[in-house]
DNA sequence: TAATAATTATGAGTGTACTCATTTATGAAA
DNA sequence: TTTCATAAATGAGTACACTCATAATTATTA
């Protein structure tokens, strides 16, 4: 029998613990690099440096160095998701203004690291990126994606038939690639042009979807 | 003794004959290579090899790999533009047709080269991309995006004012990428998904354009 | 506890894109 | 032609992301 542990929570040992606590101090040290320097110019050498870790440490945590910056992208996604879930007033709101408030709530996310994000994020969205298209880039994907087929199924329940219905959700996506690019180079204050366009094309869209097809 | 210098033309001293010759070679062996064994996996090394020259001499004719590709990519826009110039059938066919046929031009030109432009084309774009945002490929898709305002004004003569006017052609920048996305993962027989997409998305997208604005 | 197994950390090593001081080729002037 | 300046070619060198054999640490078994 297994010298088994205090009967409260299930104990991590200290492997684990460290595991956790090391895989943190990566990320952490990763996203202040990538904000100061952005996502080229920081060096996985200056990762481990500043985690306390030897270089090829890294690599024991995250297969590449895009795979820390994937990380992040998960945190963002899940955070959106996450705020659009929990909005009591936006649940029978109209569809446009949920997807509004998903969208919104990514680039607010986002916002503090500009600098690496055109990098990383449209780097990792490569189709022939080891990380754009497979293993958990797939999965991050296909979470937002699902989310976003509840969203239309859930304020269209009739339109499922339409021509669009297997298709929104993808069309969503690379609309939403196409408003991060947009509004990457967006210099406008507030970046009110990439909300203009945002709040339009949503209504627009939406208005589209309701019709079933083109 | 070097006798001979059979002037009779613009002629193009030793330097300069020379030059055009080895920038063609590296073209070349860099598009063979690529088609063989992706972009990635093509290392400068090999492609100098093939172009029977030192490996820092790649980097006198392109400033980085990319730019090979970049060059590639020059060809391929202008091929499509031309092609819809001299289509003759085209010049008063609808908007929507011409566009069908721009694309459609630009996908057959870079389908033998799917395996590296997944590579290399997405790249090139990324925001922070030396490539994507500068010089060369800031004019390259000045070209392109001229012509597509080019023909809409030609088919549109009094959208000019529309809310989309301005943008219009970078929104049409940044459809073409979602297709191409959308392109390179179509499995389905001759890629018929992506033209019936094509086809459906240009015609909603030109009525959306007639009657001006969201 | 001691011995053994499993996991993790380490940093020198590898292959790559790209740089640069040096050498070589070309063209013009004398 | 000879001399010299300029352009171009060269390949060893550099910095990087990532690998891997080995050492160190933690867990398990006796």
């Amino acid at each position: 029998m297994k010298a088994s542990k205090r009967s409260s929570a299930p104990v991590k040992g200290r492997r684990a613990q460290n595991r956790e606590a090391i895989r943190k101090r990566i990320v952490k040290a990763a996203l202040a690099l990538f904000q100061e320097k952005g996502f080229d110019s920081t060096t996985t050498k200056a990762i481990a440096r500043r985690a306390r870790i030897a270089e090829g440490t890294v690599f024991n945590y995250f297969e590449t160095k895009e795979d820390i910056a994937l990380h992040f992208f998960e945190l963002e996604v899940d955070h959106a998701i996450a705020v659009v879930r929990k909005n009591a007033r936006l649940r029978h709101a109209p569809l446009e203004e949920k997807l509004f408030v998903l969208i919104e709530t990514q680039l607010d996310f986002l916002k503090p690291h500009q600098r690496f994000i055109g990098a990383a994020f449209i780097q990792a969205l490569r189709p022939t990126s080891k990380l754009g298209f497979s293993g958990q880039a797939i999965a991050l994907r296909n979470r937002y994606v699902s989310f976003v087929q509840e969203l239309i199924e859930e304020s269209l329940p009739r339109q499922t038939s339409g021509i669009f219905a297997w298709f929104a959700p993808l069309v969503f996506w690379i609309y939403y690639l196409g408003i991060l690019l947009y509004w990457l180079n967006d210099d406008s204050e507030g970046k009110q042009n990439t909300l203009a366009l945002l709040d339009r094309s949503l209504k627009f869209g939406v208005m589209l979807l309701k019709k079933g097809e083109i």
